[in-house]
This record gives C-alpha cells, structure tokens and sequence, in this order.
DNA sequence: TTGTAAAAGATAGTATTACTATCAAATAAA
DNA sequence: TTTATTTGATAGTAATACTATCTTTTACAA
C-alpha cells in the first residue's frame, strides 16, 4: 500500500497552487534545495528558475514573492510536524510521555519522509532551524497574521499546550511554555552548530544534549516538586 | 557631573569608527531611527543617507554593509545590557535577587539612557526585539564568529550563567538556560504584542507578565522542589 | 603661514534584484 | 475542434548594493 500525504495549504499563501501542477512541485521541491545551500538572503527566483528551467515570471506565477514562498514551506513545516506528533503520540496515554515524545520530534534532526515526493524534510528542518523565524520577524507580521498566515504555527503550539495542560491543570503558562519548546528546540540547536557558547553542550553536535535540556526545563516547571 | 558611557566596540564591525566623527554618530543615531520605524529590510544607505544629507558613498566609508551596521548596533545593545546588568546587581548578594532583577532588565521596555546621547536606547530595545536574531540567522555566522562579532551577546550570556549557577552550583545547564532567558525575554514580547495566542498573556501587553512567566521557568528550573 | 593628510562631498557607473508586461506556443478540457 | 489554461520567451523598469574617481573642505603640524 502506498501513501502520500497531501496538506492542504492556506489559499493566500500562494498565487496559483503548487501542489496541483508538475511545475508548482518543482518550484517547491528545489527551493528548498537552493535555500538550504545558500541560505535565504541570496536566494533568488532568478536563480530558482535557472535550477528548475523555467523563468522568473513562471515563478511569480505561483508565489507573489520569495518572502511568500518561505512563509509557504514553512507553514508546510509545522502542519506536518503536527500531523506527524499527532501520529506518533496517538495511541499514549500519559501526557507526559507525550510531551517527552515530543521534546524529542522537536528536537531531532528528522529522516526523509517517504510519504511526500517532493519534499525533503531533513532539508526543510534544517531551513527552519536557520530561517524559520524570518516567515515571523517582518513588519507586515500583523497583515500576515490577518491572513491567517501562522495558522500552522499556532496550532502546533496550542495542541503542546494541551497536553500540558493536561500534565498540570494548573500550570500558569502553557502556551508560552510551547512557543518555548518549540522556538528553543530549534534556537538551542542552532546554538549549539553555530555559537556553542551560548549552549552547555560543546560542540558535540548531539540533538539528545537539547532534549535534556528541554525535558529538564519543561517538567521542573510544570512538577516543581523534588523529582526522584 | 555630567557622566558619558563610551562602549568599546570590536573593529571589526566598522571600516572607520563612527564613534569618532560627527558623521559617524550621525550614522548611528539615524540608522536605529531609520531601522525601528520601516525594519531592517526595507532599510538602505541611501535613505539613511538622504536622511543626514550625506551621500551613499560616505555610509560605506564606514560600514561594509548594512548587516554589519545591524550588527555594530546590535552588539552595542549588548554591551550596554551587560553593563546595565552589573550596575544594577552590584550591591547585591544574593543570587536569586540578582536573577529577578536581570530578567526584569531584559523583560522591561527600556528608558532613553541620559549616558548616551547619540544612541536612543528604547527604540534600540525595539530593534533588538524584532531583528535582533537576524545578526546571527545567516551563512556567515560561522566566520562572524570568528571575528568575535557576537562577544557582546556570548558575554552577557556567560555572566547570567555564572548567577545561574550561583543560585545552583549542581544545575546542569548555565548556559542554555541562560540565552534561553534571553531569547525569551524577547520573543515572548513579540509575541506577545505580534502573535498573542502564541502566549497566555492576551493583547494585554504588559511587561510584567512576561517577566512573571519567566520567573516561574527559571527558579522551577533552578530549585526543583516545592516553593510556597 | 603654508604644506600635507584625512575626511567628506559630488558624481558616475555597474551588476544584480525584484518585480511587471506582453505575446506566442504548447497542452488540456469541453 | 474549439477554447481556455498553462507555460515559455523576451523585454523592460525601478530600486538595491555596491565601487570608483575626483574635488573640496577641514584639521593639524612644521
């Protein structure tokens, strides 16, 4: 049997829908090949057309700017990441368990997924880790917002908060607490790559490092209780 | 008494000091104007230039590009904090009140600083708030690091973590827990006032609800039983 | 006072970026 | 087979991110 996952994205995302046409696929799947090369700031539709041999204007056609299409295939990024902590965390009763789990999804540096074609989430992870905050970090954040642009973001994040409710009902800050998790899973890693410094893991490159990390913030905040 | 702050700055962040000439200071006092009213994107050196009525040209005999001028400002922001830091909790011995005091400091909307009088250190707090990751979210943040360009930041991240540990000689994590406290002092203001259901703190925008939450991460996390 | 160096001003020019517009060819759907 | 949709090809524009050169002003020192 074979799957594949198709996630619906948000319309004004886009111009013309890339999922539906062999071209729209392409700009997708190498944009996230030539952003995860050379990093966003010099990424270019010039450059993405000459890869896919199209043209620029064939690219305006699907995306009103470069600023858009990361915007795109990061909101990509989080609706699979919620659908894939929703799979994994599924059949789990307790919630702590689940929250460890997802320390964890967070936090690792992910495999190729088989279910999608044309897109490499390694690739995609890595990009987020460096360029996520960039879809966010703009003055047209509000309008963005507006556009329901985040949707994927903030739902991942609420659903963490679910269940950290549902570890403590009484915990003050659980969305906070998820924007945390999910802003230091990636910002600790990148630290860690990039700026060691600023981590206590060296420069041993190991996601397990951060997932300590993470595990022992978010459970003595929500159990400040001496724990075994 | 008339007291002035002068922050030494790494020399590699400039081609010439802009702290030595007229034009220079020019540069800098309108750069933040500029850049806190349209964002770092929209911003280039020749509106800065038009602004102080000099030319393009004259704005690249200081700065190399206008990432290394967010960069320049940025890092003074930095030092300034860390300075900010250990005025504050000079006189104060216990750690924890020294931690308190720190997060309100990195927390709080920040008052234009008498000391400086070509720096304007509220907007400068804004600046850093939405493009200050964007000094470090690059290709080139390894050979930046290289050149010390961040020493600022890494500087005050080693001197929180030091109180850090102060509070809890036995807790594993300074560090991370440290630019976690950093990072999050920002963000969480974002967010706040940008993406409010990434956080519990509603369109409220009030400094002290970050703050609090905050506290409660840290100290749950430095002393790992019960509190009152 | 004059000579000299450093800084700033004025102007020009280039390659690239970020688009928009137009028209023809190919393809798909009715 | 007609018609609409999608792509390809080409052109063009305003703005950006620089570099270069030459002149004037200012500063400071002999």
């Amino acid at each position: 049997m074979e799957l594949s996952l198709k996630i619906k994205m948000n319309e004004k995302l886009f111009l013309r829908n890339p999922e539906e046409t062999e071209l729209g696929r392409e700009i997708i799947l190498h944009s996230i090949v030539l952003i995860h090369k050379t990093g966003f700031e010099s990424f270019t539709f010039k450059k993405l057309a000459e890869k896919i041999g199209t043209t620029e204007a064939g690219i305006y056609r699907y995306f009103e700017n470069k600023h858009r299409l990361l915007v795109y295939i990061v909101s990509w990024y989080w609706s699979w990441l919620e659908y894939k902590v929703m799979v994994h965390t599924n059949n789990i009763q307790a919630p702590e368990v689940k929250l460890k789990l997802i320390i964890q999804i967070l936090s690792t540096q992910v495999k190729d997924d088989v279910q999608t074609k044309h897109i490499d989430e390694q690739l995609l992870h890595e990009i987020v880790r460096m360029e996520g905050a960039k879809a966010y970090l703009t003055r047209h954040v509000t309008a963005d917002n507006k556009l329901q642009l985040f949707k994927p973001y903030k739902d991942l994040c609420a659903s963490i908060a679910a269940i950290i409710l549902e570890c403590n009902p009484m915990y003050k800050y659980p969305r906070s607490l998820s924007s945390t998790i999910i802003e230091m899973a990636h910002s600790q890693n990148f630290f860690m790559r990039n700026l060691p410094s600023l981590t206590d893991f060296g420069r041993i490159k190991d996601d397990k490092k951060v997932i300590g990390f993470l595990e022992d913030l978010v459970f003595a905040s929500l159990f400040p209780v001496k724990r075994k």
